[in-house]
DNA sequence: AAAATTTCTGTAATCGTTTACATTAGTAAG
DNA sequence: CTTACTAATGTAAACGATTACAGAAATTTT
């Protein structure tokens, strides 16, 4: 409300010029001790306080981070985004913060303006890395930025992530181990998420080992995935699974529900795992089988190295972390009645 | 990395001054059509991008709001940003994210922060708003602000929230109807809350009403707490608890856990409750008997209304939203055998 | 065809800082 | 008491946009 102070005020106040009052406030240059206590004086008296628009305006740097998730209310992006604050946070960056609900629109949209608002540099996890027109704006634009959670395609730019598709082979393998043979994957939208197109892949590779084929392959939108009719008409077709891989944590919760309101066991009747370790996965019952990523590491380390090819021109990095297969209750050996009454 | 463009050049490329460019990009005066066109070519022939320092220094409007809540690890948190930041970007604003791990020093470094930043308006939850500097700072620079999920107390600015301390006092009768007498209540500090205050006051409230007093108000840290001991200590003392009244959600799942790893059972053994209603707590076995606070729409809610303050002059609102008891399997009916067991 | 409008465009100041450069004050050395 | 340095301060030009204001060009009115 209240027109805030200018360093000019602040330097006539003091009697002094606005240099000197900016030599005090950065500690850029020699300054008595007489008049920097002065002006501290009236600094503190006035309140005021630098405007960081003329101040980013002249030195052109902004000390903030753009960062772009999918969405806040999967907790593997808020946990990263968490990591990610917490890191820019302790090397004095602020964080610009935007979600695109997959929507790859959305994201050339945000991403346009970070560019304009200045910011230094980027974390985002897209869509689909390898036809991003997001991307292909910021990598123009040469502005540095680390792809978070996209399996690395291309080379030539950082990425923090895992490999999805061997995650995904163990995962499926181990259902496999169970006793396994007909399984299908419920898949986030494939062209809304690489890392689904790449699960999907892992599963394939594990069925392809062993000689089976995927029952189907279900995709549904991560936003508002209509499960039920689906799992549904899977359960009641010619071919019911005894085992659902699904490309998300979000979406095998889902399929438990549904299942379990359908009145099949789990995983009695039925397996499920997921994929991605939010920690709620723990805490269900049964608890969920599922490849952890962890996220909250991975934002941190996505940060930091983010500030250290701003700062120190640090090389580009892809940087794979292990993952854990986190066995849980979901998965079981297929019941021995099914098997036989499927067969018969 | 390559220095971008200036308006000066653009508008040399053309042949025009800065002037017409500006009001090519703004709409913000009349321009002949073929001028129109000519500086339309220039501007994507060379991938323009105005700087948003300048333009912001110059207008004084920054199009951005500040958020500042205690953890994103917190579902209830995530979810109040993701709404948030929908209603944020919906109307053309950005946000600029902190979060403060309960820490009233860091609130302060982060309200710090966005004013120089010049940001529009703050929509932040604070760890006690009775005595908080940061909300200090930001009432006396002026600038429009709205409190999220902190309890309304003083009058004078805006709030969404909900009646912790009626909801709480509910649930606790439900506690009460359902037999419960030793209740005991895991507080998140008192210091670091004042959600858990209020929660407290109503739990106290109807403790009251029927006649009893608490077996014990815990109080715990939120960033790590160390519930385990804690709960030995409760249920092993002279009079253990038929039930367990926590002050969120996530102390809430953590106690649930701690209990059934001692091979108590829930709710047979004992009762718990949590508050929040976080979406993880309906799919937990047993699911959570809870208060629920309809987070995303707080949030959108919140920037909605910090948008029409900025834009608008809307007046100061204290909105306080209906919550929801949702039941839940974590509570039932006291044991008859404990009840009886421990009278003897 | 001149006058009166209206439409279009340019000039230059400004927003709030930082900083290269010039200047002055202060101190040490000769 | 100069001279030569260093320390302290000030002057003024940026940074990249917007926008009063004024002037030129095009159009309409008389």
């Amino acid at each position: 409300m209240g027109k805030s102070l200018t360093i000019r005020e602040v330097a006539k106040r003091a009697g002094v010029s606005t240099a000197t009052v900016s030599r005090v406030m950065n500690d850029s240059g020699p300054v008595s001790v007489r008049t920097r206590e002065l002006i501290d004086q009236v600094i503190s008296d006035s309140g005021f306080r630098p405007n960081n628009l003329g101040r980013q305006l002249k030195t052109s740097r902004t000390h903030t981070i753009g960062v772009l998730v999918p969405s806040l209310t999967n907790p593997i992006f808020a946990d990263a985004v968490a990591g990610i604050e917490a890191a820019a946070g302790e090397n004095g960056y602020n964080v610009l913060l935007s979600s695109s609900g997959y929507s790859t629109q959305k994201e050339v949209a945000a991403v346009e303006t970070f560019l304009s608002s200045q910011v230094e540099g980027l974390v985002l996890t897209v869509a689909d890395e390898e036809s991003s027109p997001a991307i292909d704006s910021v990598a123009i634009s040469g502005l540095p930025f680390v792809l978070l959670f996209n399996p690395v395609k291309r080379t030539g730019y950082s990425t923090v992530s895992i490999d999805n598709r061997q995650a995904a082979c163990n995962l499926t393998t181990g259902l496999i181990e169970l006793g396994h043979q007909r399984i299908a994957m419920i898949a986030g939208k494939l062209s809304e998420s690489d890392r689904s197109i790449e699960r999907r892949a892992g599963f394939e590779d594990s069925l392809g080992q062993h000689g089976l084929a995927p029952v189907e392959i279900v995709e549904v939108g991560f936003e508002n995935p209509d499960l039920g009719s689906e799992i549904l008409r899977l359960s009641n077709g010619a071919n019911p699974p005894t085992a659902y891989f699904c490309s998300t944590d979000v979406l095998a919760i889902s399929t438990m529900r549904v299942l379990v309101r359908m009145g099949k066991r789990v995983p009695d009747d039925v397996s499920v795992t997921g994929f991605d370790g939010i920690s709620i996965g723990e805490w269900l019952t049964p608890s969920l089988a599922t490849a952890v990523q962890p996220a909250g590491d991975m934002g941190e380390w996505a940060a930091k190295h983010l500030l250290g090819r701003i700062n120190h021109k640090e090389p580009v990095t892809n940087l794979v972390l292990p993952y854990r297969i986190r066995p849980g209750e979901s998965w079981g050996p297929v019941s021995t009645s099914l098997r036989v009454g499927q067969r018969a």
